[in-house]
DNA sequence: AGTGTTATGATAGACGGGTTCTTTTGTCTA
DNA sequence: TAGACAAAAGAACCCGTCTATCATAACACT
C-alpha cells in the first residue's frame, strides 16, 4: 500500500523529476536551472522554467536538508508564550534569526506543568533545528544533572550557570544593584521589596540583588512580599506596606506591573509618589499601557540578548566549543517615581 | 571533496547505520528497535539501545520527513512579534499546535517595511511546514491578486475575505456593534471614536463598526480621532475631546491601552468616568498592567481563533478544500467604566 | 523427521535535491 | 574531412529513514 500517490494522480508535491518529464529534459538539467548553474542552453532554460511555473515546483525542504545536513532553523522552547520574559525572548531571537536568514521552530511546553530540560531537549531534537534554545524561567528539576545532546548547540536562557551548557540571560541580579544604588544615592535605606512568585528564576535573582545590596550596607532587609507579577498583586502589597510600615521610604517592585499597582495603592492610601515614597520597577514595559509613564526602572536590551542566545546556539564555524555564562547588563532609566529623601 | 565527514571522524550526525555497526546488528534491526516493532530478542534490543545511547543517536528529521512527506510543523508569518494582536495569535496557535503534536515555524518579516503575501508565502514555502499562516495586520499590496500555493493549506489571519484563500479573524467589526449597543442601551448617542493607525486592518473594521452603528440609528458620526494604539496617544485624544467636545457622553477607544490613556486624560480634565463620560475599549488586555481594572471592553477567545486558524491551515483528511471566511465573535465584558447617561 | 515459530540479516526501493562523472552534440580549426 | 575542444545534457549515486521481501538460521513441539 503506497502511503502517497506514487506519481501523477494525487496531490504529491511536484518534484524535479516531474518538471524534467514535463520539459523533456533530465532531472539534472532541472537542478542546474533551479540553482542558476552555467552550461544550460537558453532555450532549454526557458522551457524548464516554464515547466516549473506550470507545475508549481518548489524544492523539497526535506530533500535539501537531507543533503545539506542543515535546517536553517533554530529551536526555541518556552513554557508560556505570553509571559513578558518569554515574549521578549522570542522577539530578540526572531530578529537575530532573521539576520542569519533563519527561522524559529517554536515549541510551547505545558503552561502549568513542570518540565525537564531532558524532555524539552528530546522534543526539540525531533524537529528541524540547527540549535536548541530553552527558556528556563523556573528551575528545572534536572538542571544539575542535565547533559546537552552531543552534536547540536544548546543554550539555556537563565541566570543560573551550568558547567556543561552555555547560559545567557539579562542580568536579573545586577538590575537590582543598579536600582538600589540609585535609591541609596537619593538617601533611601528603608527599601521594601515586592517580588514575583518565588519559583521564578528572575525573581530569585532580583531578590538576591536587593538583599545583597542592603546587607552590603549593613541594613537589615525587612521581610520581602510576594506577588504574582500582576498589577493587582502589586496593589495589594503596596496597600499592606502603606498601612503597616511607617518607616519605609522606598519600594522596589520586581517588575513594572507590580510597581504600577503599588503606586496606585500608595496614592489610594494618601501617600505621595515620589514625595513620600519612591518606587522603582524593572522591565520598562509600561509605555504602551500607561499614559505619562513616570516609573524609574531598568531596561534590558532584549535584542542583544537574542543575538547572544542565537549565536551561541547556532555557532558559525569556529565559534563553537566553550561553555560560557553570559549576563547582559540592564540600563537604569530614571523617571519621576524616585526623589531625594526628605530629611 | 566530501561536504561532510563520510563516516567516523567528524561531526556528522549519528545514523541508524552507525548504530547498527556499533551494536553488531543490521540496520533493519535498529529500525525495529527504534520503532518498537516486535520480533526482536530482548538481549538484542538492549544492545541496540545501549549503542543508541552511547552514540547519541537521534533519527534524522530530514530523512523521516522525506519519507513521510510531512513535517509536523505549521508556518507562521507575522510582521512584528510584540504587537498584542500577533502575540495573541502566536499564543492561540501554539496551544492548538501542541494539541496536534505540532511545532510552529515562525518567520518574522520586517517590522517596518510593507510585505507582500507572495513574498511571505515564498519564504514560508522554503521551510518545513505542513501549512502556512500569514498574519495580515495591514493590507498587503497584492491581496486581491494573491494566489495561494497549490498543495499546501494557506490561511490568512485578517478580517478581509478572499475568494481563493481561507481567512480567519476575531470579529473586529462585530466587537464595535457589541460595544455600541451597550452604550446605546445606557442612553448614549454622542459617542466619539479614538482609533488606531489607519493602515491597521483591525482599526479599519472596528471603526467601520462604530460608524455603521451610529448611522443605523441615524446619528451623524463626529470626526474620529487617530491614535497609535498606545496609552499616550489615547491620553492626547482624550484631552482633546475633553476640551473641545462638551456634548460627548461616551468614548469608544479602539483598544484598551488607548482607553486607559483616555480615562486618565478625562480625569485630569476634571471629568468623572463613568459619571460624566463612559469609556469602552477592546481586547481586555489591561489586567496585568493596571490594578483594579474597571474598563468595559470586549474579550476575544484567542485560543478558539488559534484552533480555527491551525485546523484550516493543516487540514486533516476530509476537512480540506473549501475557501471560507471565519469571524469569531467577541464577548462583551461590562465593568465600571460605563454607566447610564444622566438626563 | 517434519512442522511451525521466532529472530535476524541481506537486499532493495522510495522519497527529492544536488554533485560528480560520463556521454553526447555541436562548432571550429588544421 | 578528420581532429580538437567546449558546451549541453544525461546516468549514477549519496544523504537517512522506513518498509517490503526473501532468506536463513535456531529452536520447540508434535
Amino acid at each position: 500500500m503506497a502511503r502517497r500517490p506514487s506519481n501523477d494522480t494525487g496531490t504529491r508535491p511536484v518534484s524535479m523529476a516531474d518538471v524534467a518529464r514535463a520539459a523533456g529534459v533530465s532531472q539534472q538539467t532541472v537542478s542546474r536551472v533551479a540553482n542558476g548553474l552555467p552550461n544550460v542552453n537558453e532555450q532549454t532554460r526557458q522551457r524548464v522554467q516554464a515547466a516549473m511555473q506550470e507545475l508549481g515546483f518548489r524544492p523539497s525542504y526535506a530533500g535539501r536538508s537531507l543533503r545539506d545536513g542543515r535546517y536553517h532553523s533554530v529551536g526555541l522552547c518556552v513554557n508560556d508564550v505570553t509571559k513578558f520574559g518569554n515574549l521578549s525572548m522570542i522577539d530578540g531571537i526572531a530578529s537575530a534569526a532573521r539576520e542569519h536568514n533563519c527561522a524559529i521552530t517554536l515549541v510551547e511546553m505545558s503552561k502549568t506543568e513542570e518540565f525537564s530540560l531532558a524532555e524539552a531537549t528530546r522534543r526539540m531534537a525531533a524537529l528541524p533545528v540547527d540549535g536548541i534554545i530553552i527558556g528556563m524561567s523556573r528551575m528545572a528539576p534536572d538542571f544539575e544533572t542535565f547533559d546537552p545532546l552531543p552534536g547540536i548547540g544548546t543554550v539555556i536562557v537563565t541566570m543560573y550557570a551550568h558547567p556543561r551548557v552555555t547560559t545567557v540571560d539579562s542580568d536579573h541580579y545586577g538590575c537590582s544593584l543598579l536600582l538600589m544604588d540609585h535609591l541609596f544615592e537619593l538617601g533611601h535605606d528603608q527599601i521594601r521589596y515586592i517580588g514575583g512568585p518565588s519559583f521564578s528564576v528572575d525573581e530569585q535573582f532580583r531578590r538576591a540583588g536587593w538583599q545583597d545590596a542592603l546587607e552590603r550596607k549593613h541594613i537589615e532587609p525587612a521581610e520581602p512580599l510576594e506577588g504574582d507579577w500582576s498589577a493587582n498583586s502589586g496593589y495589594e502589597a503596596g496597600r499592606y506596606l502603606a498601612e503597616h510600615d511607617r518607616t519605609m521610604t522606598a519600594i522596589y517592585a520586581a517588575n513594572d506591573q507590580m510597581a504600577n499597582g503599588a503606586i496606585a495603592a500608595l496614592r489610594d492610601s494618601g501617600l505621595r509618589v515620589p514625595e513620600d515614597v519612591s518606587v522603582v520597577g524593572v522591565d520598562d514595559s509600561l509605555d504602551d499601557f500607561v499614559a505619562h509613564n513616570e516609573l524609574t526602572t531598568v531596561r534590558f536590551d532584549l535584542h542583544q540578548r537574542g543575538r547572544e542566545v542565537f549565536e551561541h546556539a547556532v555557532p558559525e564555524a569556529g565559534t563553537a566549543g566553550k561553555t560560557v555564562a553570559i549576563r547582559i547588563p540592564g540600563q537604569l532609566i530614571i523617571r519621576h517615581s524616585t526623589a531625594i529623601l526628605r530629611a
